[in-house]
DNA sequence: TTCGACATGTAAATGGTTACATGATTCA
DNA sequence: TGAATCATGTAACCATTTACATGTCGAA
């Protein structure tokens, strides 16, 4: 049902100005990384197959010194296609998270393992949260804050949109961590033969997700 | 890197009690849903491939009238694996959203179908967070809140973390959803030639999105 | 009598990852 | 001298989806 949806990623990408292949792989890793990945095998293939249909053409740049470009633009067939798929609905995604999937088994380690296991993963998600709101603030810094900037002087206003749902999912996932880290120690003081000590529950996520239910 | 992780789910699962491919593929759809997906022939085909290494046996179940049950059972072997695979270190996974990929090209749109589009979609997520929901009330009913049951009158503890987990995820997309449109909306309002009433940022989501950073 | 649940599969196509392959330039 | 960046690709493999295929039972 999905369909082929890199192309027109791709698609958004070239709107801008003819790319290369090399080019667009760096784009991925710098703007859409946020919600998809490609590798540069599956861009070039991409490309390839967009130009059998229409809806890019390449031309050749020589560079001396260098190996040639090979840039790549939208057509009007291709950009026709990109606004008709921008028109379609979208349905759920389907979510992949191979550490859920393995807090999902954590009841077979013990509980040590499981919180050192929650609390290393934190830290990437941590680390990948700094990396977003330094983007945040380079485009802050270039064209100023997402409100009250007019819509000429702000093109990427829609692409900023994604940046703040991306850092929202970071900053949701670091305090599901955190909480759940906290829960396990709270089941394991609670343990008859445990000598341990009082935990109390002071996260706003678990008030927010045990109380909103 | 992440090498074959459907194995993992399916032993998961297993190691409560041996199940077919059948009810693997609704178990799936169960409670594995929030953050993995399969379909049923890719589950029939990776329990014939883990048969073939050991980590599964099989035995057939002959009832009359009905189709015959092959039912699955984890071994030794693969329960050593799934533990082993438990302790390894889960790389950031790479999310893939199509919507946010539509709206990262929403500025191809008039701002109307953007908004049209958005307030589809948060009704997609707000339908799922009611189906989590449901999953998690009837986890309450039959074993009683998160917190405060003793280990052993709750086997499902570490799966109910991942469904919390999905639960935040949900409504942090909706209020981010909501958000987004009122960001549009504000933008729409402020252009020159717009005969535009005042809008006015009350979103939580805004605050803390644009105040955060 | 038609539909959905039960139950298991195969085949083909597409999507995505990894390894291989080349070759110049610049910087440490 | 070695590594990183620029720049483009192929081949092989693995993962995933979709379509096809079969057949019984019970409920509406």
């Amino acid at each position: 049902m999905a369909g082929p949806v890199l192309r027109y990623a791709l698609l958004e990408l070239l709107s801008d100005r003819p790319l290369t292949g090399y080019d667009l792989t760096k784009r991925f890793g710098a703007s859409l990384i946020f919600f998809w990945h490609a590798g540069h095998t599956q861009i070039y293939r991409e490309l390839k197959r967009m130009e059998g249909e229409g809806w890019v053409v390449s031309r050749c740049e020589i560079q001396d010194g260098r190996p040639n470009r090979k840039v790549y633009s939208v057509t009007e067939k291709g950009k026709e296609a990109l606004v008709g798929w921008l028109r379609t609905e979208s349905l759920l995604q389907q979510p992949k998270d191979e550490m859920l999937l393995k807090v999902f088994g954590f009841g077979l380690l013990p509980p040590e393992e499981a919180i050192g296991s929650l609390e290393r993963h934190l830290g990437l998600h941590e680390k990948r949260l700094e990396t977003f709101r330094g983007v945040e603030a380079g485009l802050r810094d270039r064209w100023g804050p997402l409100q009250g900037t007019p819509s000429e002087k702000d093109p990427l206003f829609c692409r900023r949109l994604t940046l703040y749902q991306a850092i929202a999912g970071e900053e949701m996932y670091i305090r599901w961590c955190r909480w759940a880290v906290e829960q396990i120690r709270i089941r394991e003081a609670a343990r008859p033969d445990a000598a341990g000590e009082e935990v109390k529950t002071t996260d706003a996520f678990a008030v927010s997700a045990s109380a909103g239910l």
